[in-house]
RNA sequence: GUGGGUGUAGCUCAGUUGGUUAGAGCGCCGGACUGUGGCUCCGGAGGUCGCGGGUUCGAGUCCCGUUACCCACCCCA
């Protein structure tokens, strides 16, 4: 058998658990702030709801998905990404009523069939946060500042990051403008790449993102969609970046962000990092959606949301030298000079865990020096030892590790006088 | 899907123009007048040299294939 994880996934070992345990719960209080609750939707979802949510013509879902049939023949999909399944859900249980707000985030999973590399996996771990049911631009200011704030509560600098920010426009514009720069590619289509050209029917937009520098020169005198956005959407856009300047975030316009899924309308945003990650160095990103919840049949309701990737922040918060919390292993070690004391230093251990404090004992009959190195490696700040002396005495011997300082105290006196030295 | 790089002890790596029992550091275990830590010293355990062929008297060292990982393209968190 080969023991050796599938390719592109991996095993969260404890360094890497914890870490991973100290976003979430860095996430869960941060979030709670911004009045956000958890939600969790199922790791799958019918296929569709990723087809017609991301959009048929994108990467995601064009090469991207493990899909699969069950066995009453159901096409169900490992969630790429998490939008999709909260709004899915929304609308299953009606969590937006007319007039009200939604406001969700999650952690978990996410699966794409990708080449891994730095920063890249199939199964990769995700935060997001969704906001369903607000239009107006202040949610997407405090969106993009609950983003902002994560990231620098877990210890990356602002300036080791750029939040980019641009407009996709919307039904109103955006149809307009995506004529006019398909029009613009197919002008210039000899010195743009294969690729594309081919999306010139499906996504002309993504041309923008081409890093082919001859693609890249001709958009770069493309028209922009900042300069021909309708008064609606350019209103909603300078009122976003106004909140933004309020709460001194610093972000850069970037006019060629067109993400890559194909529901977002309007405000989109990407934080990208660069210390510590290789060319994969967007953190965290997402945008409005509006149109979202009528694609799947609902009524009409805006919404916006981010999602950032754990793996790239842990990757990030290492250039920056942030680190995780580890809080010593255990507040006591309870060693035993031989194996005849065995059981009463197993029973002053559970004692001892019985009373919310964190205790280990030797299980595999080492030496006593031997115990002593290992409660010094797990932190303990106290040792108890019973050796065959204490034990027919009913007591036990209390050492601060600190100190240095041993005393014998009554085996029934040990939880106590723990308690007491501990603080 | 395309390209490049790398695969030697648990980890990070050395291994000379192919030549006898494959090494180091860290980690782990044990010991230093025998019931005690963090330092130091000593000793020990631990390796199908990714896998399969081939060349050769002889290959970890050369050739071919294969597989895994890494990085990049692409795309995205």
């Amino acid at each position: 058998m080969d023991v050796r994880a599938p390719k592109g996934t991996a095993d969260m070992l404890p360094d890497t658990a914890r870490a991973w345990e100290h976003l979430t719960r860095t996430a869960q209080e941060l979030f709670a702030r911004y009045g956000y609750e958890p939600v969790y939707t199922p790791l799958f979802e019918h296929t569709e709801v990723f087809a017609r949510g991301i959009g048929e013509a994108t990467d995601i879902v064009s090469k991207e998905m493990y899909t699969f049939a069950d066995r009453a023949g159901r096409s169900l999909t490992l969630r790429p990404e998490g939008t999709a399944s909260v709004v899915r859900a929304a609308l299953e249980h009606t969590l937006v009523p007319q007039g009200s707000l939604a406001k969700l985030y999650y952690a978990g999973p996410m699966f794409r069939y990708e080449r891994p590399q730095k920063g890249r996996m199939r199964q990769f771990w995700q935060i997001g946060l969704e906001a369903l049911g607000a239009a107006e631009p202040g949610v997407d200011a405090e969106v993009i500042a609950a983003l902002w704030r994560f990231f620098e509560t877990v210890g990356i600098p602002a300036d080791n990051m750029r939040l980019l920010l641009n407009s996709m426009g919307d039904d109103v514009c955006r149809p307009g403008y995506r004529a006019t720069v398909a029009a613009y590619i197919g002008e210039h289509a000899e010195a743009l790449c294969a690729e594309c050209n081919r999306r010139l029917d499906t996504n002309p937009l993504r041309a923008f993102d081409c890093k082919n520098p001859a693609c890249a020169q001709v958009m770069a005198g493309a028209p922009l969609l900042r300069d021909e956005l309708c008064e609606p959407c350019a209103t909603h856009y300078a009122e976003v970046k106004a909140r933004l300047d309020a709460l001194g975030i610093p972000y850069v316009e970037e006019p060629k962000l067109v993400r890559g899924l194909d529901y977002y309308t309007r405000t989109v945003f990407e934080v990208q990092a660069d210390a510590g990650l290789g060319s994969q160095n967007a953190i965290g990103g997402g945008g409005r959606y509006d149109g979202l919840m009528e694609m799947f049949g609902g009524k009409p309701t805006p919404g916006l949301g981010f999602a950032l990737g754990f793996e790239r922040t842990l990757l990030a918060m290492e250039a920056a030298g942030a680190t995780v919390p580890s809080p010593p292993r255990a507040d006591v070690y309870v060693a035993r000079v031989d194996e005849s004391v065995a059981a009463v230093v197993f029973d002053v251990a559970s004692a001892l865990r019985d009373a919310g404090i964190a205790a280990e004992l030797d299980h595999q009959a080492r030496s006593l020096k031997a115990q002593f190195k290992q409660a010094d490696r797990l932190g303990a700040r106290a040792v108890v030892v019973v050796g065959p002396d204490e034990a027919a005495a009913g007591e036990a011997t209390l050492r601060d590790m600190s100190t240095k300082e041993e005393r014998r105290v009554a085996l029934a006196t040990v939880v106590d006088a723990l308690r007491a030295l501990l603080g």
